[in-house]
DNA sequence: GTAGATGCAAAGTATTTGCGACAAG
DNA sequence: CTTGTCGCAAATACTTTGCATCTAC
């Protein structure tokens, strides 16, 4: 088992307030990739206060510290999900927007070899792949 | 050399008005990836009274028909380039925000592996890379 | 001649921010 | 205590749209 958001939040020195562990339970119980407003209903339902200025914030200083990651799928709003260390891209439906979470090592190194390539390190990268399910 | 923008409006009989014309022509004569306000200004030198609806309502067009391509990069607003034949993808200079176009056959064919792997075919992909340069 | 394109301004989305009240460490 | 956070509403940024007019074909 990993560390919680919450253990995270402590060990990078988040200070933790109701809302923002309302929100990283939100988030670590999501098998999902919520957008912002989905989020913001998750989360109200546990505590109708919350405003999501305070969700549109948090999810920001999360993804800052690397608690969560930000995508934007095509044409999409940007969708949140948990950050740990297993890393992973997605192949996205194109049809039903179901999104699966794939890892492929052969490709992780032929990126790092392009970027060589050019003369750069590698620091970060977006593969997404979009696909339309065969009758088989 | 390859079709013009005109001539692929032509063929996919997209109506070719003024406006558009200036568009294609300015699109055809970037050598970067400019976003709709870059796009706008760089028309307008041309013809002053081009509104910015214009300019969005005919990347979206020419995106639908295959003439540009829509990049829409880590918290950037969206850019477009044109589309032709040669696909390629991107490597991000994080610092200076230089573009830099590369192709990788085995990448390509490896994404195709991946999406079959789970029972898709690939219609589309997204790869950005993003690097620091190498003090070499 | 007619369907579709344009310009304008207004309306939509998604996201950020100023500010006074409030809470975590 | 003090610094940072919250809720609220207003502001911003980007993009789309209704409508009357105009234009390519």
């Amino acid at each position: 088992m990993s560390e919680t958001i919450e253990q995270k939040c402590i060990a990078k020195g988040v200070k933790l307030t109701d809302q923002r562990k309302i929100i990283a339970k939100v988030m670590s119980e999501a098998n999902d990739h919520p957008d912002v407003d989905e989020l913001y209903n998750r989360v109200s339902k546990i505590d109708s206060k919350i405003s999501i200025a305070t969700v549109y914030r948090t999810v920001k200083l999360f993804e800052e510290f690397g608690i969560l990651a930000k995508h934007e799928f095509k044409g999409d709003k940007a969708r949140y999900e948990t950050l740990n260390e297993s890393h992973h891209d997605h192949l996205i439906d194109v049809k039903s927007g179901e999104i699966i979470e794939f890892v492929d090592e052969e490709i992780e190194n032929l990126q790092k070899k392009v970027a060589e390539k050019y003369g750069y390190e590698l620091v970060d990268h977006k593969l997404e792949l979009y696909g339309v399910k065969k009758k088989s």
